[in-house]
Formats: structure tokens, C-alpha cells, sequence
DNA sequence: ATCCTCCCCTAC
DNA sequence: TAAGGTAGGGGAGGAT
């Protein structure tokens, strides 16, 4: 899940539907081939051509048969996508390389179709190959019906599981890493300075070179998929974002499972530091920022053993193949795999311990925060900027030699001079971190899996990790840096940018010219010299120095230096060295553009300057065919420095991901929830837009990946979903904590979701001590919960505004989200969620668990997701609320609707054998309201429902476009039902209104708004206190417009 | 043109 | 056994 900070902007959902496969075959890892296969290489192919109308032009007198037609290629065909595509766009047609959900695609080709993609693409015509070439044979358009795929009936998903919880109980044993870690340095430092303020971000960064089994890292996908006997089995992992809830549990019905990714962008409101213009201060004050959040989770297969739940449709049989789950089920019967999964109440915060990738994000992150911090100070303490026209510059790009592993090896010094790798096993699915230069000799390299490695050097050692002693490292490596006193940019953990060319200036004029650029090349030297002896002593490790005028020759200079040595690139010798490096070495390029530019016919970088600009760019794109075009030439105008301020802030597993039971694919993602709840504190940012990826195992992945428990092939679902705001900050707050307000919304998104399944679980604990809780084991949902925290409420406010940026389609499904539960049918919902624990660290905070309530309560719903019904892929948008309180909710159709179709219904099947055992019924619902129990969890709620029921609609008159406003004055409506609308809520509409009539200008709007509140309100026999509390504001509301009404002279609007 | 969303791609 | 995370640049293509 990531979140998105968003500046701004009006927030908006889209959909998602996307899917994607990777591959993984394998495991070759840095198999060269990639599979060769995937759909997704084919396509990085396609694009290179990419200009359609480049084609067009140049195909000239060829007939334009396929005018009309636009389509998609699909899976493996001969002739290949390539060929396919440019069939097609030189005859006229139209070419998508993927679907979106929203263009109009109008033949889907196809050798032919897994089950599962068949009910994908239900809706399309799919066509054989053989229609686009026949067809281009015969210089005419064939019926496509001839060619029809016929797809093996797709029908049939079985559901998965049932709500089995397995138990499992925790071991913790915290040793992790970071829990030693408590007096790092860098945290240490980064408290003790600004105070809480900081922002730290986080951001990570792993290499993977070679992607998993050569493909294309993001590995988590979520799919659904179906079995040949009709079973869908999901893998891979998922990502929720919106509505984080619904996501997570439709990822634990999926078996297959594999990964879930959460992701928030951050709004604005961070405080941060002085750095940037806008506030100052230090003071945790909002700012803006976005991030994202992520989490993900993996997937788990594992068949049932049982039937599910009571009820439904039995599950299954199908003896011969195993469900994911049961496949899962019999995989955990293994202590040491339960304990390395999800089924490990634990697995979160284990796992994160022991990611390489996690701990080097996390510290770039840290590091990048504190730089930037130490720049801003440096800005209002001295602020000259001298910059003297015609210097040279001096760039050293410092990095350690093999980092972990040099640094494992001070533990077994036996081994220096013998093939090491750093690995946490010697299984062939372990990922090699580090490899000392004894191993790289046979061709061991960095993220290549062991299998391979043994492969290449059967006698290799492998080290520990010992990630305290690489923050020891980089901590000293990070002192000496700085004692240059100039400026720094961290790339990583081990490896830094420094401009040295202030102190390369001669100490005095020098008469000759020549004689003063030596002098400044060797003082370069010299300090890089210095800098390595130093790093040397106070680490013990080697680092290597590269020296150039720019960070791209400062790089290259670095790859010449290594190991143990320093190099400096002059001017003189730029275009020799930068010409015959291999197009791959260059920063930024690696398989997918070196691919490209090999396919212009393209190998080093000296070919490249025979290409012109105009080539490049139309290749790969304005900016990357300007930069390599430049990069050729030894050009780099990227200035070291300018440290941004982070966008988004993620959190996602997708290794260890088995889940057996909707129970605990629940409790997973609401502890990923929390997680990334728990980072977005840390940064006091808030998200405004949260984007959710699950992983599903492809339907073509065995059920047992090349990797211990990893996530093997998968399909990827994403969805996200702006968030609206928060409202302000002080707010209710919920009975337990709150949030502060930036992270008001997002978490809250998150934390509906999470509290809608969890209930109560058991709360095993959360990771991190500011974590929370999970408290909320009620459900209800709290939106914004506020602050408490500081005090500074962020000032998250929620605009109406926000709201009505939202596309159209969104507001539409939010609407009828709301009118879905209006009317009754549905079920709907929900709940209460949750609330919002949180708390901040330092304070207090508490989790809140349980209970209270309070009032504040609200309750998610659920959603019905109209779209649900029938497959299709799914658009759904998303909703937005301006209220936002409500906002989560929405998100959580939002969600559900990006997910495929078999897993919606599974989910939603499920959440109606949930309900009716619990509550007896959800069909019961009925009627307006229902309200959330509140001790009960909120169940989902989802709603079959759909349709969305007539209710008034304004906009049918067409008077505003805002469904989405009316939809969150719904939503603010049924939140506040009983209890009545909180005055800052009510406050906050008056003022929206105010402004809809002074400076927006739209009588209509603002009459529409009150009368769909009236509507609401008298509709609303259940609750006698609450509608009273309503009528008044409702009142009081008027009473503004009005007035705002008569200063603009217009007298007095009928209300 | 310009903006926006939804990815892809890259790096460590 | 193994711990496949994460942030930011940017391209494609649709909306405006
Ligand atoms: N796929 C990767 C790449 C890197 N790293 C970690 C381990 C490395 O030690 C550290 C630094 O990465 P470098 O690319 O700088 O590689 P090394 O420092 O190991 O080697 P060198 O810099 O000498 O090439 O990041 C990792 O875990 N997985
Ligand atoms: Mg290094």
C-alpha cells in the first residue's frame, strides 16, 4: 500500500483493473531469459516502436483495413505482439498495449486463453492471430468470427474458503534487528535534532538486479485465477489501497495470495523542516508532502481442507488438484515455515527485520531526511551561494567495496580472500546481497539467487548479515563525509555524493590557467585520497572514489576506481572512457531500455551519438532520449543536492505470504494497515491518495514457487483512491487515539479496513511500540481522527473542493455506494471501523483498544459495490468524500471493484455467510441504517447490492456534477446519524457553501446540497436525538448560504 | 499544450 | 529453507 501525499490536488480515485503478469519462472534469476516469454517483455518490445504513427505514415499505400478496430494483444501469439501490432496500426488500425478499463478496446487477440482470462475478457471479441494476418493476406477485413477464440468455460470459481482461522500462536521473539537497534545512530541523531519534527522517510531501495528470476521486480500481483475444475484460486499478492478492508479480506480469501502492497501518498500536510520555502519552522507542522504508503502481503495457497464456512456453496472437491489453500494448509503443517509465514503472528515484524531491501530503504530514507535537514540548516545560517561561472566542478561519488559483505567479513576474516557471499541461507532460493571480489571472479553477482551462484562457484562461503554493523559502518562512513563540510547526497547506505569543488579552488589566483586546473584536479585527488584512508581506519573496510565535473562521470570514474581505488575522469578524456561503456552501464538504463536501444542497434554508448536527439526521444520518450542522448556525451545536468521531499511513503511484503484462511490474510493486512499507519505518524505526513496492490498467483504458477516462499509468478491488481481529507484536525476523537491529522485519512482508510475484519483479534501486538494497536478491535471507524497529538492539528481540512475534483465515474459510484445503503438493500454495512488509533509514539498513546467507542465511532460500510455484479473487470472508481469521514468506505468499493471479478464475489459471498452468522442476516439490513454495532466488528459490509437505488437525485436534474458531494454528504449523514453532525463538521460545510455561493458562484449547487441533506435528514425516522441535532444544523446551514446569498445581493434563496 | 492517472522502470 | 522493499522519474494515453 502506498499513499500518496498529495500536494493539492484534487484527489481522485481511478481504478484499477490492471493487470500485469511478471514470471517468474524460475529460477534463473538473471536468466537471461527472461522467460523470454511474458507478455510483459513482449510488450517493452512493442513500445520501443511505439509510435503508431510514425508506422502509420511510413506504411503509406498499405489499405487501411482495420480502420476502426483497436486491439489488444493478449498472452503469446505467433505472429509475435510485435508483428501483431504493427500489422495492425500499418492497416489502420488502433493498438493498446494494455487495458485500461477505459479505453474501448475492440478485439482482444489471443492464441488462446486461460480460464481465468477468459472471464476477464468476456465482454471482448477475442480473435486468433490468424484473423489480423489473413485478413492482411487478403487485403480486406475477415469476419472475426471465424476466428473466434473459444475459451474453456470459465466459469466456475469456487470459493474459497471459509473463515477458518487457524490459530496460530505467536512466538515472538523479538530479536530483531531493529529492535537492537534502538540506540542507532541515526535514529539517535535524528531525535536529538529537530526533535520530532524530522520527516524521516523513508525509502528504500534494493537492487535487484536481476529481478526476480529475471523479471521485472514487482512481483506482487494479484490474480485471480480459476482452476481448471473451476476453482479460482488466487495468488500472488494483492495491494489494497482505497479500501484497505475490503482488499485485505478479498486477499485472504484468496488463497493464493502472495503479496500485498498498501500504498498512501501522503497529503500535504507534513511539517517539515526548514528546508523548503513554505513552513518554516520546525515545528511539526503539517506540510505537504505526499507519500504513498504500501503494504503488501503475499499470497498463500492453500487449499481448504474443509469446507468453509457453513453454508455456501460447498466448496469443494476437486480432488485432484489442490486449492491454494489446502496446498497452504499443508505447507504450514511445518513449524519452521508457520513460522516464516503470514501464519506467524509475528511475520511483520520478522520479516522486516530480516529484509535486506527493507533496512536499505529504511536508511536511505533516514539518511535522506537527516541531509536534508542539515541542508536547511545550513541555508539559514549562511546563505551564500557563490557560484562562480566558469569553475569546474568536483564531484566524488564515494561507496564502500562490497559492502556487506566486507563488513560480515570482520567477523570471518578467514574467508577474504575466498568467494563470500552475505545471505540469509544456502538454499537455492536465497538471495545473494553481497558478494566480495573473490566470488564476482566466477561471475557471482549482487541479488543473483544461490542456485545460480553454486552454479558458478560451488565452494562459495556464505556470511550472516549483520545489519547493526553495516549501520555502524555507513554511520562512520556518513562522519567523515560530512567533515568535508560540503554538500552531501546519500545514495545509499554505503554510498554518497559530495561536491567538493570549493575546496578544489586554488588557494589563491593562479596566474596560469593550465597550471590551476591541474592544481584543482589534484587537490580532488587528495581529498579523495584522505576521505578513503580515513573511512579505512575508522571502519576497516575499503571504499573506492570516482571524481568527475558531474554525477554521471563521477559514477563512471567510480566503476573504474573500484576496488580499493580512486579515479578521476578529466574532460579530456570524457567521451573516450563514457563511449566504450556498454549502453546498460549508464545510470537509469538497464534491461528494458538498454533492450530498446539495442533493438536501434545500439550497444555502447558511443553509438549512441550517432543516433540524433529526435531518434531517441521518439524511442524512449522526451526525457529519457534527451538524457541518454546527453549521457553520451558525458553530460549530466542533474545537480547534486536538491534533496525532495518525500512523496510517498509505502509498506509491502511479498515474501511468506501463505495464507490459509480469510482470518488471517485479514489480520495481515490490517497489521501492513497499521504498519504503514505507523510510518505515516512517523513522518507526520498524512496521504491523500492510497493505492492498494495484490499479488495472486497466476493461473498458469505452480503452486509451489522456484523460491521458498516466495510469490513465483503473479498477476497484480492495484487500486487507489483519493482520499479526502481530513477534517480537521480536532475532531472527534475517537476514543482512542487519534491521529493526527495527516494521517487521519489514510490510516483511516487503513484502519477501516482493518477493523472491519479484525475485530477483535487478538492483538498480538504491533510491531513497533508506536504502533498501535489494532485496537480498534471494534470496528469502527473513526475518520480523522485527530488529533491529538500534538497539537497542531494538522490542518488537514477537507475540502469540498477535493471533492468536486473528483472524476465523475467516482462520485457516481460513491453515490451509489450511498444510495445503495440507503435504500436498504444492502447490506450493508458497516460498521463502525475503526478507528483510529494511533498514536503517536511519543506520547501517548495508546492504542487504543478497544472500546470505547465512543462516539465517535463511525463506521465504515462496506460498500456495496454495485459493480460487483458481473465480471468484468471493473472500474471502479472511487469515491471520495469530502467529508470525509466517510471517505473510507468508499474506498473500500473502490477497492473491490478494482479486484477481479471471481475474487469480489468470492469476497462478497463471504462477507454475506459472515453477516448472516453473525448478525443474523444481513439481509435483514434493510432498511436505512443499521448501524453498526459496535461491538461487534463491523463485518463488512459490503453489499451486493447494487443498483443504485433512486433515491432524489439531483442529479438527474443535472444540476451538479457533484454526485460525489452528495455522495459524502450522505455518507457524513449516515456517520453521524445518531450522534449528530459534529459542529467543526458542520462549520466546515457552511464555509464550503459560503464559497460555492460567493466565489463559485453555483446557487444550484449550494441548493442542492441542502436539500439533499434536508432529504436525508427527514428521511431519517431512526433516531430521534441525532435528528434533532441534524435539524438544527441544518438550520444553521441554511442560515449561512443565505446570507452569503444576500451579500451578493441576490435576496433570499427558496430553500 | 497541459494535466492526470496508471503503470513501468530503475536503483541500492 | 528465507526474509523478493521502496521511492521517484517518467512514458502512454485519455481528458481538458
Ligand atoms: N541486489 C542488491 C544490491 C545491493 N544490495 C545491498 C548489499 C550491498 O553490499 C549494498 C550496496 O550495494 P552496491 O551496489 O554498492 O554493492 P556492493 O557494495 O556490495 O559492491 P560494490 O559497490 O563494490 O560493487 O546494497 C542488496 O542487498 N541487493
Ligand atoms: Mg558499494
Amino acid at each position: 500500500m502506498r499513499t500518496l501525499l498529495d500536494k493539492n490536488s484534487k484527489a481522485v480515485l481511478k481504478r484499477i483493473e490492471a493487470h500485469t503478469f511478471q514470471d517468474e519462472d524460475g529460477d534463473e534469476y538473471e536468466g537471461s531469459t527472461f522467460g523470454g516469454f511474458g507478455d510483459y517483455f513482449r510488450r517493452k518490445k512493442i513500445k520501443l516502436q511505439n509510435l503508431d504513427a510514425e508506422l502509420r505514415s511510413s506504411a503509406g499505400d498499405k489499405p487501411p483495413i482495420f480502420r476502426g478496430i483497436v486491439a489488444h494483444v493478449n498472452g503469446y501469439t505467433q505472429p509475435s505482439l510485435n508483428d501483431l501490432h504493427r500489422l495492425i496500426v500499418t492497416h489502420g488500425g488502433g493498438f493498446m498495449q494494455y487495458l485500461d478499463g477505459k479505453t474501448t478496446v475492440t478485439h482482444i487477440i489471443a492464441a488462446n486463453l486461460t480460464p481465468k482470462k477468459a472471464v476477464e475478457f468476456r465482454r471482448y471479441r477475442l480473435v486468433k492471430p490468424a484473423w489480423i494476418v489473413d485478413s492482411v493476406n487478403a487485403g480486406k477485413l475477415l469476419p472475426w468470427d471465424e476466428y473466434r477464440v473459444i475459451s474453456e468455460a470459465p466459469g466456475q470459481r469456487l470459493l474459497g474458503f471459509s473463515q477458518g482461522k487457524m490459530v496460530s500462536q505467536v512466538n515472538v521473539d523479538r530479536s530483531g534487528y531493529r529492535d537492537q537497534m534502538e540506540t542507532s545512530w541515526y535514529s539517535t541523531k535524528v531525535k536529538g535534532i529537530a526533535d520530532d519534527i524530522d520527516e524521516k522517510a523513508t525509502s528504500g531501495t534494493a537492487d535487484q538486479e536481476g529481478n526476480f528470476d529475471g523479471q521485472p521486480i514487482e512481483a506482487i500481483t494479484e490474480a485471480v485465477s480459476e482452476d481448471a475444475d473451476g476453482s479460482v484460486q488466487l495468488s500472488g499478492s494483492f495491494e489494497v489501497t482505497s479500501s484497505l478492508e475490503e482488499a485485505l479480506k478479498q486477499a485472504a480469501r484468496a488463497s493464493q495470495h502472495r503479496g500485498v502492497n498498501l500504498m498512501l501518498d501522503i497529503e500535504d500536510q507534513v511539517s517539515r523542516p526548514a528546508a523548503s520555502p513554505s513552513l518554516g519552522g520546525n515545528e511539526c507542522g503539517p506540510m505537504p508532502l505526499d507519500g504513498t504508503t504500501s503494504s503488501k502481503a503475499g499470497a498463500l495457497q492453500i487449499p481448504q481442507k474443509h469446507p468453509p464456512d457453513m453454508g455456501s456453496p460447498s466448496p469443494s472437491k476437486k480432488a485432484k488438484q489442490m486449492t491454494a489453500e489446502e496446498h497452504n494448509a499443508k505447507l504450514l503443517l511445518d513449524p519452521h515455515i508457520r513460522k516464516s509465514s503470514t501464519a506467524n503472528p509475528n511475520f511483520l515484524q520478522q520479516f522486516y527485520s530480516e529484509s535486506r531491501l527493507h533496512h536499505l530503504s529504511t536508511w536511505k530514507a533516514e539518511l535522506k531526511s537527516r541531509l536534508q535537514q542539515m541542508a536547511a540548516e545550513a541555508a539559514a545560517s549562511q546563505k551564500p551561494a557563490k557560484r562562480k561561472s566558469g569553475q569546474r566542478s568536483y564531484i566524488l561519488h564515494v561507496d564502500f567495496d562490497c559492502f556487506f559483505c566486507a563488513v560480515s567479513l570482520k567477523n570471518s576474516p578467514d574467508y577474504i580472500d575466498k568467494p563470500a557471499v552475505v545471505a540469509h541461507g544456502s538454499g537455492t532460493g536465497s538471495e545473494i546481497a553481497s558478494c566480495n571480489y573473490p566470488a564476482r571472479a566466477f561471475g557471482v553477482k549482487n541479488g543473483m539467487w544461490m542456485k545460480q551462484a553454486l552454479t558458478l562457484c560451488p565452494t562459495i562461503k556464505v556470511l550472516p548479515y549483520d545489519f547493526p554493523a553495516y549501520e555502524e559502518a555507513s554511520k562512520s562512513f556518513y562522519e567523515a563525509i560530512l567533515g568535508l563540510g560540503c554538500i552531501v547526497q546519500s545514495v545509499s547506505v554505503d554510498e554518497a555524493l559530495v561536491d567538493i569543488t570549493a575546496l578544489c579552488l586554488p588557494d589563491r589566483e593562479s596566474d596560469d590557467n593550465d597550471q590551476g586546473i591541474t592544481t584543482e584536479q589534484e587537490k580532488a585527488n587528495g581529498i579523495a585520497l584522505g576521505l578513503r584512508r580515513h573511512i579505512k581506519q575508522t571502519t576497516g573496510c575499503e571504499v573506492s572514489i570516482g571524481i568527475g565535473a558531474n554525477i554521471l562521470l563521477a559514477k563512471v570514474a567510480l566503476r573504474k576506481a573500484k576496488p580499493a581505488g580512486q579515479h578521476q575522469i578529466t574532460p579530456e578524456n570524457v567521451l573516450d572512457i563514457v563511449g566504450e561503456l556498454s549502453v546498460q552501464s549508464l545510470p537509469g538504463v538497464a534491461y528494458s531500455i538498454g533492450s530498446k536501444l539495442e533493438e536501434i542497434g545500439v550497444k555502447l554508448v558511443k553509438d549512441i551519438r550517432l543516433l540524433t536527439k529526435e531518434r531517441l526521444t521518439t524511442v524512449l520518450g522526451p526525457k529519457t532520449g534527451e538524457k541518454i542522448w546527453d549521457y553520451s556525451r558525458g553530460i549530466d545536468k542533474s545537480e547534486l543536492g536538491e534533496q525532495a521531499v518525500r512523496k510517498s511513503v509505502s509498506a509491502e511484503v511479498s515474501w511468506g505470504i501463505r495464507f490459509i484462511s480469510q482470518a488471517e490474510a485479514e489480520d495481515f493486512v490490517q497489521n501492513l494497515c497499521v504498519e504503514l499507519q505507523r510510518r505515516l505518524m512517523e513522518q507526520k505526513v498524512k496521504g491523500k491518495q492510497l493505492t492498494i496492490k495484490i499479488m495472486k498467483k497466476a493461473a498458469d504458477a505452480p503452486l509451489n514457487p522456484p523460491k521458498h516462499l516466495g510469490h513465483g509468478k503473479c498477476d497484480t491488481y492495484t487500486k487507489s483512491t483519493a482520499l479526502l481529507l481530513a477534517t480537521n484536525s480536532t475532531q472527534f476523537v475517537l476514543p482512542t487515539q487519534i491521529d493526527p491529522a495527516v494521517l487521519a485519512e489514510l490510516p483511516h482508510d487503513i484502519r477501516s479496513k482493518l477493523m472491519a475484519q479484525s475485530r477483535s483479534r487478538s492483538a498480538s501486538r504491533t510491531s513497533s511500540p508506536g504502533i498501535l494497536s489494532r485496537s480498534a478491535s471494534p470496528t469502527s471507524i473513526s475518520r480523522r481522527g485527530l488529533t491529538l497529538q500534538q497539537n497542531e492539528p494538522l490542518p488537514l481540512q477537507f475540502d469540498p473542493e477535493v471533492f468536486e475534483a473528483l472524476p465523475e465515474d467516482m462520485k457516481a459510484e460513491v453515490l451509489a455506494s450511498y444510495s445503495a445503503q440507503g435504500s436498504g438493500r444492502q447490506q450493508a454495512i458497516l460498521p463502525q471501523s475503526p478507528r483510529k488509533n494511533k498514536t503517536r509514539p511519543p506520547k501517548k498513546l495508546t492504542p487504543t483498544k478497544k472500546r470505547g467507542r465512543p462516539v465517535g465511532s463511525k463506521n465504515k460500510k462496506e460498500d456495496p459495490f454495485p459493480t460487483l455484479t458481473q465480471s468484468n473487470f471493473v472500474l471502479g472508481k472511487s469515491a471520495d468524500t469530502s467529508v470525509d469521514s466517510e471517505g473510507p468506505e468508499l474506498l473500500d468499493l473502490d477497492f473491490l471493484a478494482a479486484l477481479p471479478e471471481e475474487m469480489r464475489l468470492e469476497i462478497l459471498a463471504e462477507n454475506r455467510q459472515k453477516r448472516l452468522a453473525k448478525r443474523g442476516g444481513l439481509a435483514a439490513s434493510n432498511l436505512k441504517k443499521r448501524r453498526p454495532p459496535e461491538p461487534a466488528e463491523p463485518g463488512q459490509i459490503k453489499l451486493i447490492l447494487p443498483r443504485r437505488d433512486p433515491r432524489p437525485t439531483f442529479t438527474t436534474r443535472g444540476l451538479w456534477k457533484g454526485d460525489e458531494l452528495r455522495g459524502t454528504v450522505q455518507m457524513w449523514h449516515t456517520e453521524f446519524r445518531d450522534d449528530g453532525p459534529l459542529s467543526e463538521d458542520v462549520q466546515a460545510l457552511e464555509r464550503y457553501l459560503r464559497r460555492v455561493v460567493t466565489d463559485e458562484r453555483n446557487l444550484s449547487k449550494a441548493r442542492g446540497v441542502i436539500k439533499w441533506l434536508t432529504w436525508l435528514v427527514d428521511e431519517d425516522e431512526s433516531t430521534d436525538n441525532g435528528q434533532k441535532v441534524w435539524l438544527t444544523a441544518l438550520e444553521t446551514i441554511k442560515g449561512s448560504v443565505q446570507v452569503a446569498v444576500q451579500e451578493r445581493g441576490l435576496g433570499i434563496l427558496d430553500l
